[in-house]
DNA sequence: TTAGATATCCCCCAAGCGTGGTATTGCCCC
DNA sequence: GGGGCAATACCACGCTTGGGGGATATCTAA
C-alpha cells in the first residue's frame, strides 16, 4: 500500500523539495500539488489522498481555513501542517482546525517521511522539536475575536478613538479590550503588545 | 563547462528543492550545501563554486554576512540573493553588500535555473517580479545606524526614557531620532512605525 | 442557579507621546 | 569655506495612553 500524498504549498521551490524527499522512499508518493488553500481543496476532492501536507501562511486562502474546508466534507481526511515556524498561534490554529500533526520545514528528509507514515498510520503527530518550542510560550494565550480585531487596527497605527470610530463602538470600550490584551499578553504598551502578537502568531503582517 | 552551484538555506526541504530543480540540467550542478551564514563561507572556501544561491534569514550569521565575508575574500564570487519576500530593505541590504542578483522562492523551477545561468554569465539579475515588488515600495528609505537601534527598541515596547536609559543619552534625543523615523517611514505614531519597518525589513522581530 | 466569560460604557488622573521650535558640534563632500 | 546631514540637547504645548475604579447586560457552563 503505497501513502498518497498532496503537498500544498505557494513556493514551488518547496513542493520539489517535498517530492524529491518522497520520491526516495517506496511507500509513498506525490499524487497532486497545490499552490494555495483553494486549489487545495479542489485538489483534495479530485484525488483524495491519504495524508495532506498543508503549508500555513499562503496567498489568497490560509491553511487552516482549507483545513477546515476539507474537514467538513471529509471528516476522515488526514491534514499535517507542514510550515516554517510562525509562532504557537498558528500551531493551536491548526490543530483546532482539525490537523493531525504540525511539522516545521527545518525537519530532515528523514524525519518528514517517518512523519507520513506516523500520520498514515492515523497516528498524531507533534515533533520533539515542536513541542520544544510550543514550551517556551507558556501558557497559550486566547484572546477573543474583538480583542484581535482591536490589536489588528493598533498594529496599522489607529489611535484609540480612530478604532472606537471603525468598530463602531466608544473610545472607552477599546481602552478596556486593549487593557484585557495587554495584561493577557504580560506587556505594558500597545506597541509591545503588537509585536509579541506578532511573534506568536496572534496577528500578521499582512492583514 | 557545467556551473557549480553552493546552495545556502536553514531548511532542507528547500535545499532538497532547489538542488532538485538544478539536477534536471545539464549544465549546472550543486556541488555543496550549507546551512547557515557561517557554513555558508567555510563551504565556499572548500569548494569555490561559480555560483552561490543564499538564503538571507537564517539562524546565527544572516546572509547579508556572509555575503560581505565571502566578497570580502574573494571579490569576483557570484553570489545570488534567494529568499521569500522579506521586504525591499533586504533586497537592498543584499545588493549593497554586493549580491549580484535577488531571487524569490515563488519562482518556478524554470526560471530558477536560467536566471542561474545568467548570472553565471556575469550579469545582473533583478526579475520583473522582483523589480514590481521593489516599486510598491517608492521612495528607497535609510535609515540611520542610531534611528534603526532606537527604533528596535521601540519594538520592544521601551518608553523613551527608558530607550535613553540604554543607549546612554537624553530622553530628548530619542524623541527626536524617533520623529524623524515617523517623518521618513510616513507615519504619526510609535507602533506603526515598527509595523511598517518590519514589512519593508528595516527591521526583524527576533533580533 | 450561580459563576464566569464577554462586551459594553463611564469617570478620573498621572505619565507618556508627538510636534513645533532653537541650537551646537562634528563630519563629509563639493 | 560653505552647505548639508547626523547626533546631541533643551523647552513648551496639547493630545493620547495606561491603569485604577465601578456598572450593566448577555450568554454559557457547571
Amino acid at each position: 500500500m503505497t501513502i498518497r500524498v498532496l503537498t500544498v504549498d505557494d513556493h514551488p521551490v518547496v513542493r520539489t523539495g517535498i517530492a524529491a524527499m518522497i520520491a526516495n522512499e517506496q511507500d509513498m508518493c506525490v499524487v497532486a500539488e497545490a499552490s494555495d488553500g483553494d486549489a487545495a481543496v479542489e485538489a483534495y476532492e479530485t484525488h483524495r489522498p491519504d495524508i495532506v501536507l498543508m503549508d500555513l501562511r499562503m496567498p489568497r486562502t490560509d491553511g487552516v481555513s482549507a483545513i477546515r474546508s476539507i474537514l467538513s466534507r471529509n471528516p476522515d481526511a488526514r491534514i499535517v501542517a507542514l510550515t516554517s515556524y510562525d509562532g504557537d498561534a498558528d500551531i493551536y490554529k491548526a490543530l483546532d482546525a482539525g490537523a493531525c500533526g504540525y511539522l516545521i520545514k527545518d525537519m530532515l528528509g528523514g524525519e518528514l517521511v517517518k512523519a507520513v507514515r506516523t500520520a498514515a498510520a492515523g497516528k498524531r503527530i507533534i515533533p520533539p522539536v515542536v513541542a520544544g518550542r510550543l514550551a517556551e510560550f507558556t501558557p497559550r494565550i486566547d484572546l477573543t475575536a474583538r480583542e484581535v480585531e482591536v490589536l489588528r487596527l493598533v498594529s496599522k497605527g489607529l489611535r484609540n478613538k480612530e478604532i472606537a470610530g471603525v468598530i463602531g463602538r466608544t473610545e472607552e470600550t477599546v481602552k478596556v479590550h486593549l487593557k484585557h490584551v495587554m495584561q493577557k499578553l504580560g506587556v505594558d504598551d500597545r506597541t509591545e503588545a503588537v509585536t509579541v502578537a506578532l511573534q506568536r502568531g496572534i496577528i500578521h503582517l499582512d492583514d
